[in-house]
DNA sequence: GCATTAATTTGCGTATGCATTAAATAATCC
DNA sequence: GGATTATTTAATGCATACGCAAATTAATGC
């Protein structure tokens, strides 16, 4: 037994959220808030104040009379993503390196890409990209600044529904590994400049293999 | 005639900001939903949607049965805000630069500098903030990535308010504006690393002068 | 036919009421 | 008297209702 009782604008929030990531309510599509409501079972107040948050957090937009759109990605929306993600993630790798953390407190960073290697060996595409996510969320949860973590969180959940696609239609990602244990090091070694160096790299790598991936497969919306 | 007839959430979220602002929903204070409702003469439901938007910025918290809090800003926070700011904006200085934008689409940012010259020859600080603010803004929007730039609002905001009170406790930005000068000519001269380093160390200066300032008159929160 | 206007529908914004539940207060027990 | 439990109070979360304006369809004129 769970014994949770959830508010229905929190359960809005996350259904609304999940439905968006898995495709259920596709890049593009209108929405009207009463749709949303009967899909969810509830009114459309709670569902109003899951789409608000929502659409403050860049996954949808509220167009009166037209219905909630879901919001489609562009190649240029991708390039200016990652840019942010560049950003601040390389300046949290650069203050994890500066805290000269304790082998310990970086087992989490390890475990993560112990797990993508595994995952590459299994060709789980899946497993890998799970486990990405955790590296890059550990890395920026190290760095110290709860901005840059919602932030990136943020981010990370506009470009989470177009990975589903890219992600299989792209090579496997061996070369991000090397990439990640290159900023593992230099963290672990207190280097700063070099763990700030190395993934800025890494991101700026990563943007132009899928941009590249993006344009060579004529998408131009996802 | 302003023939306007705006929406009342969307006339209690700018109420509310400017409120929060201006100090008169001071930092760290509670506010139920229904006073905030009499407050702006209106019902709970457009209070509620606008404080779920404030709060997705950044600006306040929604405690049930506690009240709405204004968030207050701590020394960390400030350097959280900055580290952002900097990052970001440093990138904007960059990619601006690397546009080679002919002199014309910078004179809004020449014009931001020549305006904080003369408040500062007039002690005119309300002014300076304001150009100041109008140069940041310009400079993101040269920059051409439009995340940047509403992140880079909303961190502006988070810190509007704690500097109506720093700036009058410091003394006058001199330096700040051979800086600007200094960004604004690597940007007119297509120099990309430059305009990007010293934009950095502007940002890096002003948060170093701000913490220690904040330190120095022992203030926790503002 | 086509354009213009009138009628109708429909979705949204907001107010209102109520059930729920956390907090505050009173009451009871040891 | 202090702690525990019962009671009351009150703020919130949500459903519901409704007026208004936009959009759609029907009607009318030329």
């Amino acid at each position: 037994m769970s014994g949770k009782a959830l508010s229905s604008s929190h359960r809005a929030l996350q259904e609304l959220r999940s439905k968006i990531f898995s495709g259920e309510l596709a890049a593009g599509s209108d929405h009207l808030e009463s749709e949303l409501a009967d899909l969810l079972e509830m009114s459309r107040t709670p569902v109003r104040e899951a789409v608000l948050t929502l659409e403050s957090q860049g996954l949808l937009e509220m167009r009166p009379r037209k219905g909630v759109r879901i919001l489609p990605l562009s190649p240029d929306d991708m390039a200016e993503i990652y840019d942010v993600l560049t950003e601040l993630e390389s300046h949290a790798a650069e203050r994890a390196a500066a805290e000269n953390f304790p082998e310990s407190d970086l087992a989490a960073l390890a475990q993560a890409i112990d797990d993508m290697d595994k995952a590459i060996a299994d060709t789980d595409l899946d497993a890998w990209a799970e486990a990405d996510d955790r590296f890059h969320g550990e890395l920026v949860r190290l760095g110290g600044n709860s901005r840059i973590q919602s932030i990136v969180a943020m981010m990370s959940d506009q470009v989470r529904r177009a990975r589903t696609t890219t992600l299989f239609m792209r090579p496997v990602p061996t070369q991000s590994n090397e990439d990640h244990r290159k900023v593992y090091q230099a963290i672990r070694e207190g280097d700063a400049a070099t763990a700030r160096d190395s993934h800025r790299q890494h991101r700026q790598y990563a943007k132009a293999i899928l941009i590249e991936l993006l344009d060579k497969h004529r998408m131009r919306f996802l």
